[in-house]
DNA sequence: TTGAAAGCGCTAACAG
DNA sequence: CTGTTAGCGCTTTCAA
């Protein structure tokens, strides 16, 4: 394929002229620039990428690591991302891990091999301590927080968020509190359990461990969730549910057993998605579209500028007030 | 950063050798390999994959194009592709389009300035005039059907597809049909309303305009349709909806005002998602998942052999039957 | 304004 | 088995 001698063989000129119109230089004589566009166009000629890349170091290229893609909660915060991405002309590799600490490794070791210019981790298990190494071949934007760290964050602050969705509960008249949540030892599982742990302390409930549920992840799951509900002997009469397909599974369930929703069952469902509007289900947008821009536009600054501060930026979230509450 | 100078210098080689032990050839005096491996380990070396891409002409990513990310239907279709990607040790790069012909054309231009090894189109709307000529830089498949092209596809078979839909419905007694789609000026629109024409025309029932609509994406899109369907004087009693997400949506307000589906309204959606199982939705099941690996194990032995044959596979469909027709 | 030349870091003949 | 060497295609001093 053609290449940039090519060119200047065609148009009369040195290589370097070449490179300068390809780049936008000034300083090139308007017929010689005009005579290497000609050739440009006569033989369809287009840079390789790969000798810009090795020369620059850079790739114009980000990852966004995830366990898995088929789930609202992260294809909301990829195009957020990828919405991003694609306003600065960055491209985004979409690296599944199934939380697997090798697969998350590999994403992290593309910054050393130079294949990435950046990356953004929408959730992981590697400890922290594993990956903040890696920050001295590019930045990396967690989507969790990690204060303290030279790995950048912007992130739902969920001890806030769980206890305002539980005084809500409280405050009309739950105090039987149940939840759903992903995975058991993930980063803010163990946030959300410790709200809950104080806050049931505070309204003097005793803790039923049956009322927690994990890895409540799809419409499906929620509906499972009922189904143990309904072999309890003693049940709660409100779960805060982390995802609104699951919350809408268990809300599609508790409605067709007819279930009095909310006085029987009062649900909270998380992420504001178009299932929980039309289900008229209470959830909390946590904006996860704007995470999204975010992680990458935090990103993208520092891909810009080299050793800027980690930053760490928290999210705002409101509870959005329907009928299931 | 180190390079393979370094390592060569500190291990008493040549940078051959330590390319040979880098690429794990053969002919390596075993004393020299582990000299090469411990100066590697020393200085936490890694190759710089610009270079090597450079010289290889291949940098082991693909593209996917897609229109957006956020919605059932593709993230299926890229969880499969991505699964296979992994499997294979190669990177997806996701392009987003929003359908704008220039983002498109963008993504292909990525195969001539070999930033990608191939691309996969899960869906476009450039013609395929326009696609084809970047079949000489890099393998292309389309999730659509493209026969006698060179570009490759696996597709549904959209015309089997809807007749067999509407003939369940007409066997269950319903001769007021209508169905939703997506784009207007899709590929796969203009093949299904063809084949309601042709099925209206067989049950000898005449076509209203007005029973067809389009850019039904989401649940809310199916929840407006219901709503327009209830402001109509001359209303179907069936609905064929092209994706589970705007089915179930149309479904669930159909059910909480009353309406008896699926003898008043019956419904048959698309793609076998979860809601339409928890929601005992009828719908067909075609295989998205398996459409993304295909097109990616397709695309891949294209990348292996060059100038294989472009190739055409249909893939099968199912109807689910549960409690909607 | 322009061109020559020195790399970027690596692979792969080729000749020992 | 091993090293020398010639590139891959491009950018960027440096000197003219």
């Amino acid at each position: 394929m053609a290449n940039i001698k090519q060119i200047a063989k065609m148009a009369g000129v040195s290589i370097s002229t070449v490179s300068r119109v390809l780049n936008d230089h000034p300083y090139v004589r308007e017929e010689k620039r005009q005579a290497v566009l000609d050739a440009i166009e006569q033989i369809q000629y287009t840079r390789n990428m790969n000798a810009v890349n090795l020369i620059k170091g850079t790739t114009g290229n980000i990852a966004i690591m995830l366990p898995f893609i088929n789930h609202a909660y992260f294809s909301q915060l990829i195009e957020g991302a990828a919405n991003e991405a694609l306003k600065s002309g960055f491209h985004l590799m979409l690296c599944q891990t199934n939380y697997s600490e090798v697969e998350e490794t590999k994403v992290l070791e593309m910054l050393k091999l130079r294949q990435i210019d950046g990356t953004i981790i929408a959730s992981k298990s590697l400890p922290l301590e594993q990956i903040e190494p890696y920050t001295q071949y590019g930045p990396i934007v967690a989507c969790e927080n990690t204060s303290d760290s030279s790995v950048s964050s912007v992130y739902l602050d969920h001890d806030r968020c769980f206890r305002k969705a539980l005084q809500l509960l409280t405050d009309k008249g739950h105090n039987r509190i149940g939840f759903c949540v992903g995975r058991s030892d993930g980063n803010s599982t163990v946030i959300r359990r410790r709200a809950y742990m104080e806050h049931m302390e505070l309204i003097r409930q005793p803790v039923q461990e049956q009322w927690m549920f994990h890895d409540c992840y799809t419409i499906e799951d929620g509906a499972g969730v009922f189904h143990k509900l309904t072999a309890m002997s003693e049940r709660p009469t409100a779960m805060l549910v982390t995802g609104d397909q699951a919350a809408a599974g268990l809300l599609m369930e508790a409605r067709s057993a007819g279930v009095r929703v909310p006085e029987e069952l009062a649900i909270i469902g998380f992420d504001n998605q178009p299932i929980a509007k039309v289900m008229q289900l209470t959830t909390i947008d946590n904006h996860l579209f704007e995470m999204g821009t975010t992680a990458f536009s935090m990103l993208h600054d520092r891909i810009a500028v080299v050793n800027k501060e980690p930053e760490h930026r928290a999210l705002a979230f409101e509870i959005i007030e329907r009928d299931t509450v």
